[in-house]
DNA sequence: TAGTGGTCTAGACCACTGC
DNA sequence: CAGTGGTCTAGACCACTAA
């Protein structure tokens, strides 16, 4: 590969890197040469292959780890969909129903599931008062293995009553059941979505470098009088998912 | 600002200008100091200012130009809602509604209205065989001058009869009337969402940078037996738009 | 310990803009 | 022309990981 001048050297040396991992070169998962190879098959100083690799990765195509190395990500070939609304039943686990219809098996691991003071952004979405309680339901979620997907779910103790409401764990139609149980019924849901960059944690998690988005969709579960019963955080890279919302037509 | 160890120095002076750029010493459209005298005033080298920047531009705060300067961008401070289906009137114009609604001014301007053979994507969302044609509609929308949308509908013209149908031109809602008064009536709606890269003209019309992420939005219209009647491509900067969905709970 | 990626300097040259 | 941002080197040191 020769370097010409026209266009700057580390740009081309990351077309050259592109190129070899869209050929199979690198797979997904295997290792870049380390960066003192690079820059001696390339005739450059480390310097300049160091920030062709910093290109790829603002282009999320690789992800580099301090002291280990260089590795390509999955390519994202088919994005799954999650739907939203559900149809037919209650607004139950579409996540482990899109899974399973592309052919993954999903996990998932509750981390957390406690009564605390939530974060102050939750306790406005809650309409919560200083130091009121909410219990939180953390999961983490794989599919085939691989993160895919984090949610966070935080219903009001006023309305929960008991930390045991969250068990057994049979998603959130099981716990709306439960709600209503207590005399509190969900009537509407609302979600908000936006993207955004990934916090440290989130990027860690799903294995996503710092430069690709996440999706965040936040759903609002709310009562007859229009009070939040729970509010649920879910983030999930950009790259893997795609949204459907599906409504009638009015007459 | 004293340059401490722990974290990278080039790193620290993006804080600094981000910080600063908040606080309003460097105003939208603002210069920044050029390199060499940054360089001076934190003690660094040109080299290391020089990433600084770049780290700035990539997270879209500014936007640079080679022999001129820096410049400081608008930053966006509120995101709009955009959408809650069930609710009043027919899918209309919520575009408008919402820039409305945030003090802004909409404009819009219709590029293209004719006749075509639709890309490859377009043909296989709307069911159409090689070469049949579609109506194209494009439209570049601004709120105070400033490009903030762009939307592409395309209605098969076996459906529309005319390209006449799109005239006058009053939004969806006026478009389904009159597909319905030539016997074809909607009667599902769904929206695919995802969040991607723009395309190099997407970035241009938006302003944005080539490292930012845009929110892709297709609405799909369904005839009673599922036909498509028409897609429509909305195409925005994720910084600027909040998604919102609502709905009722099922019985 | 050796190997990895990350940062930084001093100095240089280039390409581009606007006067 | 002087001033801007962009690239590159040679060499150095650091932080981190794994054996």
């Amino acid at each position: 590969m020769p370097i010409q001048r026209p266009r700057s050297r580390y740009a081309q040396v990351a077309d050259d890197l592109r190129e070899a991992i869209k050929r199979g070169t690198y797979g997904p998962g295997a290792a870049l040469p380390s960066q003192p190879e690079l820059a001696r098959k390339y005739g450059l100083t480390q310097t300049s292959i160091n920030r062709a690799i910093g290109l790829l990765e603002t282009e999320g195509l690789i992800r580099t780890e301090r002291g280990i190395g260089s590795f390509v990500l999955d390519i994202p070939t088919v994005k799954r969909v999650r739907r939203i609304p559900p149809r037919g039943r209650g607004s139950g686990s579409s996540f482990a129903e899109g899974l399973q219809k592309a052919g993954l098996k999903p996990t998932t691991k509750l981390v957390q599931a406690e009564a605390i003071v939530p974060p102050p952004d939750v306790a406005r979405r809650l309409e919560l008062g200083e130091g009121e309680l909410a219990l939180i339901r953390k999961r983490e979620m794989f599919a085939d293995g691989r993160p895919v997907q984090l949610a966070a779910s935080y219903v009001p103790m006023s309305a929960a009553g008991d930390v045991g409401i969250a068990f057994p764990d049979t998603g959130p139609s099981g716990l709306y059941e439960r709600l209503a149980e207590r005399g509190h019924r969900v009537v509407r849901f609302m979600e908000e979505i936006e993207s955004r960059r990934p916090t440290e944690e989130e990027a860690d998690f799903l294995k996503i470098g710092k430069s690709q988005h996440v999706l965040e969709v936040v759903r609002f579960a709310f009562d007859r009088v229009g009070r939040p019963l729970d509010v649920v955080i879910n983030v999930f890279p950009t790259q893997l998912w795609k949204l459907t919302y599906e409504w009638a037509a009015e007459e």
